[in-house]
DNA sequence: ACCGCCGGGTGCC
DNA sequence: ACCGCCGGGTGCC
């Protein structure tokens, strides 16, 4: 199957987590070199253990943070050496805690650390073993069964007991929501941007404005006689640490997330006040470039920034003092603002905001501008990674909007202009894009250097609590930017069912980040029908559909059988695939449909001249030639590299046995040593050509009835046409241009200028307008505004019910003034009424959301196969 | 003395 | 670092 074909059909499916770990024990080891180094160890403390690569004295070196990130020392090199081969092999992970910071035995040169090493059970013996020869005692349970089984009654404590709904984490956020954002709605600035806000809207902008510029300290940290404390991690500071600016905006889709950030992204443009009218164009910026600076017990950063002196006081020396003047950080900095108030004159830095998504979403930014801001009023570039753009150019624009892969990309530059500008703020739309999984588009967008950072998703949870830590990140969270700290206070106490874990990531996400779901009415929305239509399959398309699936099952039950699902699993899901293709439209097939079947990994002769010109003089020769193992006629021809022809599947059965050999001559075979012959070759087999002209199908047919008889109804009234193949789409062309229907396509193959044509013109009402758009989800990615139609069609089921809610949601959302009906066509007695069933337990799954551990998701998909083959 | 011993310099990775 | 380690200075009793 092609690439398109794969990523439309399920984009997750790929997607592994780290397979579960377990305490090992731990081995005690000096914290060295705290001379050098300026982070502190105040108490009974956890410490991050940081991989240094690169570190050019030791390839092994491992480096000390505490919960400010801030470095403390090194482990010292004989215990590194021992435990970075095995960090570097993903062997294990370590989680460093300090016991008793520098009570007894310690000195101001080192102190002693447990290092706790984690690792899966089935590496327990192998780390043990190196760990001894390395010379380091490790400390653990003496009766490694006992750990065996008290590991595995942790999981299934996990598994039972404490699963929590992703509800659940926002019960408080709702409670929050409530509290805070009612008092805080907020109208954007009349000047900039000229439409009107929903409430929510006005809501969301209010409580965004306040993450912006409350002084409020971060969750986890508490105020005690003057001095900060981490509940987490015990650590204690005499510096305030700096507070979060900015957060989680995770409302539902369709809520109108972009004009929320454009209205907020539109105060910079008026006053330097956020709510007050006073006239400097840009006060703040120094203001809260000093609190970062005090804030932070280091400022490595500073000398790069802005070059020239006109920016701000920075550099002038302040930075020295801070440590005296911590306390009173939040007097200071009122008192600052008041006397910058008065200095208005100055025009320091463009506040610019860069906004970091999807390509599909560019579009969604450029029409919102359109639709709600005064022209000429946020000037706006699109950033693809040009090399020429030099700074001071790109600060004519007060909005940069660029993608995840350009700044990944870009992020090995040195001198990359989007990673020189100190940003007034960054935006992640779309932000569940960054995931643990892709290391180096979180990576890039960690790194970028702003004072205000927001993650923007509908689905904040949507791969479970893991991909937070990628959040997190970003927004620059102390002390989870370090990733053993996530994993010890949040992720391990969650999967391993402690209430603990549940409640610090509901505090967590109730403080910063704000979710409102649509079905609460916020907005109005006229309602949405769902319907199913099922179709009954044609004489033909029915014969070829049950062969097919009796074979798929066939070869599914081997391989269960064989416990070699997962590793056929791409073999496997194009078979579904070519179900699916059936469901809808033989003409999706390729011809030879049934050569794909048993196996993918038998290559095509074609590729072999020699085996090709033996197999097609037999097939000359003998108009009576039968395959030697079953004695009849041969289907699906397969050749060996011995030269001899067999049917695919009584030679399959045959190389499954111990000691695969040819029957006839006795050469060793593997399946590599099998090939299928040419399509082209085989056409006595070819039953399926006559369809496969045949551009149309009984679910083609059925949804040109249902477009007619709506047409009769109501001429004026627009649909959209959801395929996950984009050759249906196409297909469906010519009967929808037959039967007079004026139409458009939008698919993956478009650039975002032509999408956005497109829906532009899908817009056009009266008698001329066209009526139906066929569209790939693929190319109707989130934010996409199909609100112009109020019918939606779609042609399959898709394997993941989330998306299937997205496509609706490019209809149904703000804007919508009709009631919105949707019809699902569903082959009957086929795997499409099996996706279904199959939707319902991944719906339920969802809410569910942190049961997803590798195992269940293993499990999950060898049970999806058996619903979905009926097995 | 191709040693032992002394005492100063020095100190993460 | 009130340590260990290194390397230079030194050398009977």
């Amino acid at each position: 199957m092609s690439l398109d074909e794969w990523q439309d059909s399920d984009p997750d499916q790929f997607s592994q987590s780290s397979n579960d770990t377990y305490l090992l024990g731990f081995v005690i080891a000096n914290i060295v070199g705290l001379q050098y180094y300026s982070g502190t160890i105040s108490g009974r403390e956890m410490v991050g253990l940081v991989r240094q690569p690169l570190n050019p004295y030791d390839c092994n070196a491992i480096k000390v943070v505490n919960t400010r990130t801030l470095q403390v020392g090194h482990i010292e090199r004989s215990v590194a050496s021992v435990l970075s081969p095995l960090i570097d092999a993903g062997m294990i992970h370590v989680e460093g805690i300090v016991p008793n910071s520098r009570g007894g035995t310690g000195n101001r040169y080192r102190i002693p650390c447990q290092v706790h090493i984690f690792a899966g059970l089935d590496l327990f013996d192998v780390v043990k073993d190196e760990i001894s020869r390395g010379g380091l005692q490790l400390i653990c349970d003496n009766d490694v069964s006992f750990g065996l089984s008290e590991a595995v009654v942790v999981k299934e404590k996990m598994d039972v007991k404490y699963v929590k709904s992703v509800d659940e984490i926002f019960k408080l956020v709702d409670k929050n929501v409530k509290k805070k954002a009612k008092m805080g709605a907020m109208d954007p600035p009349k000047e900039v941007i000229k439409s009107e806000l929903f409430v929510h809207q006005k809501e969301g902008l209010g409580w965004m404005v306040n993450r912006e510029n409350s002084e409020d300290l971060p969750p986890f940290w508490e105020e005690k006689n003057g001095k900060f404390l981490n509940v987490l991690t015990n650590y204690c500071t005499d510096i305030r640490p700096e507070p979060l600016r900015g957060g989680i905006l995770a409302d539902d889709m369709g809520l109108g997330k972009t004009l929320t950030l454009l209205s907020l992204i539109a105060f910079d443009k008026c006053n330097g006040g956020v709510s007050c009218s006073v006239d400097s164009n840009s006060l703040d910026i120094n203001e809260v470039d000093e609190v970062g600076e005090e804030g932070k017990e280091s400022c490595a950063s500073s000398g790069k920034k802005r070059k020239s002196g006109r920016v701000s006081k920075r550099g002038t020396g302040r930075g020295k003092k801070r440590k005296s003047e911590n306390k009173s950080i939040d007097g200071d900095v009122k008192r600052k603002s008041l006397s910058f108030f008065d200095k208005s004159s100055t025009v320091l830095c463009k506040k610019m905001t860069l906004v970091v998504c999807p390509p599909s979403v560019f579009s969604t930014w450029i029409t919102q501008l359109e639709e709600h801001t005064i022209p000429g009023k946020l000037k706006t570039y699109m950033y693809y990674g040009d090399r020429t753009k030099d700074i001071e150019e790109l600060k004519k624009y007060d909005v940069v909007l660029t993608t995840y892969s350009t700044l990944a990309t870009e992020d090995s530059w040195s001198d990359s202009p989007v990673k020189k500008i100190e940003w007034w703020r960054v935006i992640l739309d779309e932000a569940h894009f960054i995931k643990n999984a892709n290391a180096q588009q979180s990576q890039a967008v960690t790194n970028l250097n702003a004072k205000r950072r927001w993650a923007v998703t509908g689905t904040p949870i949507q791969n479970g609590s893991a991909d937070l830590f990628s959040l997190m990140a970003f927004l620059r969270f102390e002390p989870f930017t370090i990733k053993s700290y996530w994993q010890r206070l949040v992720q391990r106490p969650l999967t391993q069912g402690s209430k603990e874990g549940l409640s610090r990531l509901q505090v967590l996400m109730s403080t910063i980040s704000l979710r409102r779901t649509k079905d609460k009415g916020l907005i109005g929305l006229p309602p949405k029908t769902v319907e199913t239509c099922y179709i009954e399959l044609s004489g033909e398309e029915r014969e070829l559909y049950d062969e097919m699936e009796r074979m798929a099952k066939g070869v599914v039950q081997e391989y269960i059988r064989a416990g070699s699902l997962i590793r056929n699993y791409s073999t496997v899901l194009s078979i579904v695939l070519r179900l699916r293709q059936i469901c809808t439209n033989l003409a999706l097939c390729p011809s030879d449909v049934r050569s794909l079947l048993p196996s993918n990994n038998i290559e095509d002769v074609s590729d072999n001249p020699d085996l090709l010109k033996k197999l097609v003089a037999v097939l000359q020769d003998g108009e009576d030639f039968d395959c030697p193992i079953c004695i009849s006629p041969p289907t699906d021809i397969v050749i060996t590299c011995c030269a001899h022809i067999f049917c695919r599947s009584c030679i399959l059965k045959t190389i499954q046995r111990t000691k695969p050999c040819c029957p006839l001559c006795r050469h060793p075979l593997s399946q590599s040593d099998l090939f299928s012959s040419p399509p082209e070759s085989s056409d006595s087999d070819n039953t399926y050509n006559s369809s496969s002209r045949n551009s149309t199908s009984s679910k083609v047919s059925t949804l040109l009835k249902l477009l007619l008889e709506l047409k009769n109804q109501n001429p004026s009234i627009k649909s959209v046409v959801f395929s996950q193949f984009r050759k249906m789409l196409i297909l469906l062309e010519e009967p929808l241009k037959a039967a007079g229907f004026k139409f458009l396509r939008l698919d993956g193959s478009m650039n975002a200028r032509k999408r956005a044509e497109v829906i532009e013109e899908f817009q056009i009402q009266g008698t001329g307008g066209p009526t139906v758009l066929l569209a790939s989800l693929k190319a109707s990615g989130a934010g996409i505004n199909l609100t112009a139609a109020s019918r939606v069609f779609l042609l399959e089921p898709w394997w993941n019910p989330a998306v299937e809610e997205q496509a609706m949601d490019r209809i149904h959302r703000i804007g919508q003034k009709e009631e919105v009906k949707i019809v699902r066509l569903i082959a009957g007695s086929s795997i499409e009424e099996r996706i279904l069933e199959l939707q319902e337990r991944k719906k339920k799954l969802a809410r569910e959301a942190f049961r997803r551990t590798r195992k269940d998701q293993k499990d999950v998909s060898i049970d999806d196969l058996r619903i979905l083959m009926s097995l």
